[in-house]
DNA sequence: GTATTGATCTTCT
DNA sequence: GAAGATCAATACA
């Protein structure tokens, strides 16, 4: 269940589409629904949902969820018994998920992936970006109120 | 408990 | 040559 992402789009200096494209970040550019995977700082892997069509540049990172299934296959990929570790990261939830750049530009309503809507009415926080140096003052962090598995325990709620 | 730093790829200056 | 949408180990209070 995803408790925690940020929105990056084509106007903002913190996105990667921000200074076009480039042929790590193309899947960015659409079509929407698509996966956008980009290797950080050299070791990890973060995982975007793409939210425009051809040609527009932009996505949602995913940045923290909370583990409801699968749990003993997460635990062998990330080394780690900790629950509330194994998916508290953009880093770290690509790891959990097994997410590569072997599924960069894959579309998500087909195998290996399944994406569901929330079921039921459920509440939102909105934050300021965490991890970023440009922009951080764009309200563009969304987490699901009340959970306990974001990336960061105490935001700064910002509110 | 908070602060600092290494790992190491892609893009930018 | 430097920085970055990161993580985790180590150092310090």
């Amino acid at each position: 269940m995803i408790v925690e992402t940020e929105a990056y789009a084509p106007d903002d200096p913190a996105s990667h589409s921000y200074r076009g494209r480039t042929p790590r970040n193309a899947a960015m550019f659409g079509p929407a629904g698509h996966l956008y995977v980009y290797r950080s700082h050299g070791i990890h892997w973060c995982a975007n949902v793409v939210c425009e069509e051809d040609g527009i540049g932009a996505a949602v990172l995913l940045r923290a969820l909370e583990p409801t299934a699968g749990l003993a296959r997460m635990r062998e990929r990330r080394g780690l018994e900790d629950v509330r570790l194994l998916c508290a990261g953009p880093g770290r939830l690509a790891e959990a998920l097994g997410i590569t750049g072997a599924h960069d530009g894959l579309p998500l309503d087909r195998p290996p992936f399944e994406l569901l809507a929330a079921s039921g009415s459920i509440a939102i926080e909105t934050t300021t970006r965490v991890g970023i140096t440009r922009a951080g003052n764009l309200p563009w962090r969304y987490v699901l109120a009340g959970s306990s598995f974001p990336s960061r325990p105490r935001p700064r709620a910002v509110r």
